[in-house]
Order: C-alpha cells, then structure tokens, then sequence
DNA sequence: GCGACAG
DNA sequence: ATCTTGTCGC
C-alpha cells in the first residue's frame, strides 16, 4: 500500500495498492526481499509526483546499513526515510538533548519518543538523519505514527477487511444477522 | 551460553 | 505481522 499525500496538510490526494502471495518468508534483515518487489508495484500510480517517501520499516539503522526504506528510496530514485516501531540495529545515544541512532560509530537515525512510545527514524535515501526526524516530527498529528504511514494502515485495513468479506461470503452488502 | 531479531 | 489480555475513554 502507497498513499500520496501533500504536505503540509496531509491531505490524502490518491493512493495505489498491490497484492500477491508472500513469496518468501519473513526474516529479520532481509524484509526487503520479502516485500520490497510488491510496494514497488503499489507505488506505480503516485511515486511520480511525490517528493519523499516515508518508508514503514528501517532505512540505515540496520544490520548492513540499507533497510527496506533505502532499497525503495534507490529504486525509485527519490529521497527516502524509515519510520519503524522496534529497534533493529544498532544503539541509542543522547547527545544534546537528541536520542540519535548509533549504528557502526555512524549517526544513522533518530529516536522519537512519542506518546510514551518509541520511533525509530532513520535515513533512508538521500536524507541526513536529523533532517529525516524533523521530517517526520513535522509530519505527525497526534497519532503514534506519522500521518503517512497511520493513513497508509489505515485504508489497507480496511481495504483487507472489505475484500475478504466480499471475496469469502455471499453478495457483498447483503446484511449477516 | 544467552539474548535480540523492521514487518 | 498475528494473537490475547487488560485498561481507558466515550
């Protein structure tokens, strides 16, 4: 799922969606090569008019330094950040005032501590760190997540929820007592 | 040997 | 991610 929004506001313009079988399963440091080839797929109709990609997952702060927010920011050619809710690599370090993602003596990302909750921002192509958690910081709304990954979730559950009824039961709209 | 391990 | 349990707010 891919959804284009415009900044400032965060209004919602269009979104694209993809869907096949997983075709391998999920290990942790290689979720590119399990769902890169299909976000691609999904960002066809709106990465030609968007400036940045806010990538769900980890950019540099990973085992080999290119997450599955830096393959899709290379790929596509734009600037790209990771947004990820768990720690996968690397260390925390406090530095004036800033939790800084530390990974191989490199400032990879930043920590966001929102809502008591940890988000782990990280660069992904073609954005300093800090830069990428100033993005992010200016892209929340009062959600845990920044708009464009809380939206993106929020139209493929109900995407998921609507296909699957209407694809497992009879007509879709007939009432279910 | 033990713990950690995006989605 | 998915699942289960518990808590809080409307």
């Amino acid at each position: 799922m891919a959804v284009l929004l415009e900044y400032p506001s965060m209004r919602l313009i269009k979104y694209g969606y993809a869907s096949a079988p997983p075709p391998i399963p999920y290990v942790p440091g290689f979720l590119a090569f399990r769902e890169a080839p299909l976000l691609l797929k999904a960002c066809l109709p709106v990465c030609g008019e968007a400036d940045l990609l806010v990538v769900d997952g980890h950019g540099a702060s990973h085992p080999r330094g290119l997450g599955i927010a830096s393959h899709i920011g290379v790929v596509l050619d734009k600037p790209s950040i990771g947004v990820a809710k768990k720690r996968l690599a690397g260390g925390v370090v406090e530095s004036g005032g800033e939790m800084l993602l530390v990974l191989h003596g490199q400032v990879v990302g930043v920590l966001l501590r929102v809502r008591g909750r940890s988000l782990y921002v990280s660069t992904g192509h073609r954005v300093s760190p800090r830069t990428a958690g100033r993005l992010v910081e200016r892209m929340m709304r009062g959600g845990r997540l920044p708009e464009p990954t809380r939206i993106a979730d929020m139209i493929s559950h109900e995407l998921v929820s609507r296909l699957r009824s209407s694809h497992c039961t009879r007509r879709s709209g007939e009432e279910q007592p």
